[in-house]
DNA sequence: ATAACATTTCCATATTTCTCGAAATATAGT
DNA sequence: ACTATATTTCGAGAAATATGGAAATGTTAT
């Protein structure tokens, strides 16, 4: 992974707001929820859950799936592990006892 | 980890430049690199790269260590291995293949 | 004391982010 | 057509971030 495109994803999580809105995500699974649960659960006015929600979505943390009124985001299982797999490989004591990670082996490396 | 306190050290990674600072010193090893040795490597001016290596050391990212004239800085290890367990707990996939993070039992549970 | 060196603080500017009400858009039901 | 629902876009102000030259600080050597 290149560092800018983890340095996006890092700043896209580095806000408490947007921060506790991907760990709702996570905690919600992979079958998403409506914008409006996340509104309502997190207590974020709708205009600005859109915005933080829009940056995660521009850095790739989060998937958008409309389904008729309603708009579901999830989480991206995948990319958020490429994230800690560049901060592993490339933000880590290198010399230490190693941090072993071991991911599915769906996840690739990309971007 | 608190979640202002994970979201306070991403943020503090999500910008390229300190994103880049911080792996040169993971990359320099434990014993630390004067400041001035980042200026020159990664060519940022003094002022802008004494910013920068500020604010990781306010995340808890960076130390530094005066050494008569010149100040080392050295990332800091255990903060960062506590930040990626923080991700790996609270946003990843739980009901996905685990990643598997072992750890030191150095590293332990703080802020 | 003065000079050289390493780094920070001061200062100013440009840019970006954060926030959220109001208005707009899009979809579905009556 | 009209209404209700879900979400985004617009607009605008306040606050924070990023940048870097110049001056200040602290340290060592001469």
């Amino acid at each position: 992974m290149k560092l800018e495109y983890a340095a996006k994803q890092l700043e896209a999580l580095g806000n408490p707001t947007r921060l506790s809105v991907y760990r709702f995500l996570i905690q919600m699974g992979p079958g998403g929820v409506p914008v409006g649960s996340v509104q309502k659960e997190l207590n974020i006015p709708a205009s600005t859950l859109s915005h933080h929600v829009a940056k995660l979505v521009q850095a790739g943390l989060v998937h958008q799936n409309r389904e008729s009124r309603t708009l579901f985001c999830m989480a991206d299982y995948e990319n958020m592990n490429s994230l800690i797999r560049f901060l592993v490989d490339n933000c880590c004591c290198q010399t230490c006892a190693p941090m072993e990670v071991t991911t599915p082996e769906s996840v690739v490396e990309q971007n």
